[in-house]
DNA sequence: CGATCCGTTCAGGCTGAGTTAAGCTCAGCC
DNA sequence: GGCTGAGCTTAACTCAGCCTGAACGGATCG
């Protein structure tokens, strides 16, 4: 899971970052406005954190320039003020959800979690494909009931995957979204990750498309 | 768009739904758990408003209940308690949202407007063609309802011709389209590829033009 | 400082998608 | 009817794309 967090005050940024990490997120940092406006613009992600007083471009104009150019992607907005008439104008900017600091870092994470989860087409806090589950909220996945010991890179993957079962997930899009900063085309690490997947969860379950990507199926039937 | 509101406090649950009303949603008011969820269960809502302390079954209870079934509703979760340990629980439990009494009415339309946003942009565009169905935003074909396999070149060709089914595809910029770069028309792969495509969808789909190209259409005779 | 774990790189091997080529079919035309 | 050429089909070939085992190096932790 790729996150976007658009935030100035470096700090802070650095906690949010080093928290999402810590659960596996994949985090991108954006300093101001505009980097921010074209990173959501250009690059892949699930969802993006995007503080509102920001230097070179404003919060609410950098989510009306992406919700403009059609972006589906989620966004929560962070913010000092508490005033309800700024959530209003947030909301009406194309905003998905609203945190006012502070903040605990577990509230934006499981918001963050909800969202993408929502967004991605699921209601229940449990995706199944076959006998692997995932649980959004705690990001945990487990096969025939017993909890998967996975790494970062691995969880990222799979997790990806399973928000899209049964759907081809491109290869470059796949490793835009589990790779921070540009993903480098000329390596094969992330087949050496699929491998290990595999090895762990079962060879039928991620099946391989050539030419385009993975998927991940129910295994048989 | 409808909304369930499930709150105990006959007195907050008509303020609530006046001020819903104002904004032209239609409310239905449980006014217990149970009430709520046969309600949740049975009858179409676009979006929840959950109060957690309620008689009879409690908040998470029902939530739990829905999400059981499978119930794909947004929920957005009321309640007095400020913990985040609580908000944690609350989105385990498969909530999208979360608001701590007392709140604003207009934060909790803007809520359920972004919620309802977000919820509704999962219809699947399909287009058919006699037996055979197109799912734009997958990019899945299938045939009679069961998901097709095609290679990469097999599914750029039948998706070209698909979306300009029933019209008449030129040879030439059907080549265009399906290889990059310039085509060399000294080549007879296309025919190939439209030779197999034909065993996977059935001879009659894909039609023959002499001398100008290929056309896909119903099929029946 | 050593141990462990994780991500990456590299090399070797395999599979199958896409191409080529050759022979066949059939529509259109005289 | 017979000729002609566009299009169809099958089989074989080739190489890009993918898999995997092993080894390397960086990070983290005691």
């Amino acid at each position: 899971m790729k996150v976007l967090l658009v935030e100035d005050d470096a700090l802070l940024a650095g906690e949010i970052a080093a928290a999402l990490r810590r659960e596996n997120f994949a985090v991108d940092i954006a300093a101001d406005g505009e980097e921010g406006h074209h990173l959501g613009d250009t690059e892949a992600y699930d969802v993006a954190v995007l503080d509102l007083g920001l230097p070179k471009m404003p919060g609410p104009a950098v989510l009306r320039a992406w919700r403009k150019s059609g972006r589906p992607l989620p966004v929560l907005i962070l913010t000092a003020r508490d005033g309800w008439t700024e959530k209003v104008d947030g909301f009406k900017a194309g905003a998905d959800d609203y945190l006012t600091k502070p903040f605990r870092v577990e509230e934006l994470i499981m918001r963050l979690r909800a969202l993408v989860r929502r967004s991605a087409g699921h209601a229940a806090p449990e995706i199944a494909c076959g006998p692997l589950t995932f649980d959004a909220p705690t990001g945990v996945f487990a096969l025939d009931g017993l909890p998967l010991k996975l790494t970062a890179l691995e969880w990222r993957v799979l997790q990806a995957l399973i928000l899209r079962k049964d759907v081809v997930f491109d290869r470059i899009e796949l490793m835009d979204r589990v790779y921070e900063g540009d993903a480098g085309t000329d390596s094969n690490s992330l087949e050496v990750i699929v491998a290990r997947l595999r090895r762990k969860i079962g060879h039928a379950m991620i099946e391989t498309v050539r030419g385009r990507g993975y998927r991940l199926t129910a295994g048989l039937a």
